[in-house]
DNA sequence: TCGCAATGCGGAACCGGTTCCATAGGACAA
DNA sequence: TTGTCCTATGGAACCGGTTCCGCATTGCGA
């Protein structure tokens, strides 16, 4: 016998007045509701969820694809889209997916197509036009956070412009020598954010007149990745730059950590810059583009919620900007030997 | 229409045989499972999960309730649990949830209890008796990490030994002079974690008769919090001590930071263990003890999937101590002015 | 050859809610 | 006074699967 029939039952009513008294639809006397609230509590009722979504086709879930959520960029994310999602009434079910396309297509059929949830959030994944078109068909609505997916939404920083930006920062400081220790070309995730990254310090570099080969070393996108490419590229005093444009954070924290272990001077005798705004920026003078990832999750959700109103219409699948805030420490000042006034 | 009812008009058999045929229960003919299975494939038949767990009772889904998504410990454990249930077939529902008690009250009536999961992992929050009792009386498996929880089996390294043993270890290295840096004692999570790990440290003292006052400071857990915590410890040579024990892999390498801003060798004139086995560790050259954190959610995914089997009959309720690894590297040595051989 | 078990399958109940439809009383406008 | 609308409620269908029960074959041992 169903719990809600038990309510019924006990407050003297039909299985249909009870559920209305409790959902909030519908004609109930207050009278009826408070005797059908009463017995609920009196027995303690907790409506069943499955039965719920069986009859209304909303499971109030939204699925997270994820590639990682032990890298901070991705943990930050997800932290921002759980603390959008849960006040909303939403549960949050995790789905890590890899590049490997045997788990990815298993994770898909599997899980994602079983209608198990309203909606999905891919985060630094890029979806194939199947994928995209089999959720579309569906009928639930998706946003991407990190790159671009045809025909959905996403969100994301724009990471030419960004590392453009950075570069053109350490130009204008009177830096000739500039390299970039960024993602493997090949090892990136789906979407091209490390191709991104080094496009943008070469296209800085080319304006400016400061093309060179030996422009990029490719080192894994971590502190220790960036330390070991860190102590390879400065140990050579006279093929080291004076300035590094970082591929995220942590490479640059690596960097500032081999410099140190080189005994050479941050930013006297090397500028860093990194991209992200990672928690420990802060504390290792880091001059930095933070993307607040969690924010990013935040607005994800809120993108996601208004498609799942019920009222809203067809929805203009746009490529979403999200503004990133230039933070300058420590890390960072004019080349040694030059004018140190020289631009500012 | 149901879609399983379009599938049995296709292959001109009834809505229970397609289902025997799709689900493998119960008796269908070789011939007809394939008819029933071609029809499937040929409307892309995906069966509604929601649907199978209101007639089966099981949702095969799985919910993680955890404090913190964006720290080491609690990343690494969320990515030990995922990847052990997705293989078994199982959803994560992740739920973040912290001390407060709204929110707690909230995430626990509203989410967990609405049969949304089959069974629940707690990582790093202790349950009170009440929310124990009503998840076993709706018979949902609940298997902790990372503390102790009456009447259910948790997992977890034993901290006061952990502690103990590295504090011994700088004692028979020569070191008399230890100090504590770990969590402020009323901040800690719900487990006493902060606690056992100065108790460890201040037994071990005992023992070996070197207690003192100023044995201990608090510090926020985490690299900038080891690195403050370092600098107001370190920078009096008169009080400094030559060893400390670091509630964590992330204040070690905070102190070991602070160490180098210093001037202070390490492990030369300051010996720094820590606990974790952070990803970090390895490049510091810390000595820590590794406690494999997505080894504990692995472990308690295989817990949760035993009692789950249909055949489960009553299990005891342990505590399980998971194993650690003590991996010495770099970062200590006899104090300065000791024989270093004197008790190696 | 008979009886019983194993197999194969359809009908219908069921899981626990939601919602459509019908009914009925009361308020209000025509 | 009659018709219409709003409120309040019950009955029943429904969401999309699973499974119990019953019936019909078939196979095999006695």
């Amino acid at each position: 016998m169903s719990a809600i029939a038990d309510v019924a039952r006990l407050a003297g009513v039909s299985k249909s007045t009870a559920s209305r008294a409790l959902s909030g639809n519908g004609y109930v006397s207050r009278e009826t509701r408070a005797r059908v609230e009463h017995a609920a509590a009196g027995i303690g009722y907790v409506p069943s969820s499955i039965a719920s979504s069986l009859a209304t086709g909303l499971t109030r879930n939204v699925g997270v694809v994820i590639p990682f959520v032990n890298r901070w960029f991705f943990s930050e994310v997800l932290e921002g889209i759980e603390s959008a999602l849960i006040p909303a009434g939403y549960d949050l079910t995790l789905y890590r997916l890899h590049a490997d396309a045997v788990g990815r297509q298993r994770v898909f059929d599997y899980f994602l197509a079983r209608k198990r949830v309203d909606a999905v959030i891919a985060v630094g994944i890029s979806l194939s036009p199947h994928e995209v078109r089999s959720l579309n068909a569906l009928g639930k609505p998706i946003v991407g956070i990190g790159g671009d997916i045809p025909e959905i939404s996403t969100l994301s920083i724009d990471d030419a412009a960004a590392s453009r930006f950075l570069t053109e920062h350490l130009v204008s400081l009177g830096h000739t020598r500039i390299m970039h220790l960024g993602g493997d070309q090949h090892e990136q995730m789906d979407f091209a954010v490390h191709a991104q990254r080094l496009a943008g310090v070469r296209q800085a570099l080319a304006t400016a007149g400061l093309s060179h080969r030996d422009d990029f070393r490719a080192v894994p996108y971590s502190i220790p990745g960036g330390y070991a490419g860190g102590l390879a590229v400065l140990s050579d005093p006279s093929t080291r730059p004076t300035a590094i444009v970082a591929g995220c954070d942590e490479i640059a924290i690596g960097v500032i950590l081999a410099a140190r272990q080189l005994g050479i001077a941050v930013p006297e005798q090397l500028s860093i810059v990194g991209i992200d705004g990672h928690t420990l920026a802060e504390m290792f003078g880091l001059t930095t583009l933070e993307q607040h990832p969690s924010i990013q999750g935040e607005r994800a959700v809120k993108l996601i919620l208004e498609r799942l109103e019920p009222r809203a219409g067809a929805i203009a699948n746009e490529r979403i900007g999200i503004p990133v805030d230039f933070v300058v420490r420590r890390s960072t000042t004019a080349p040694p030997g030059a004018d140190r006034f020289a631009r500012s």
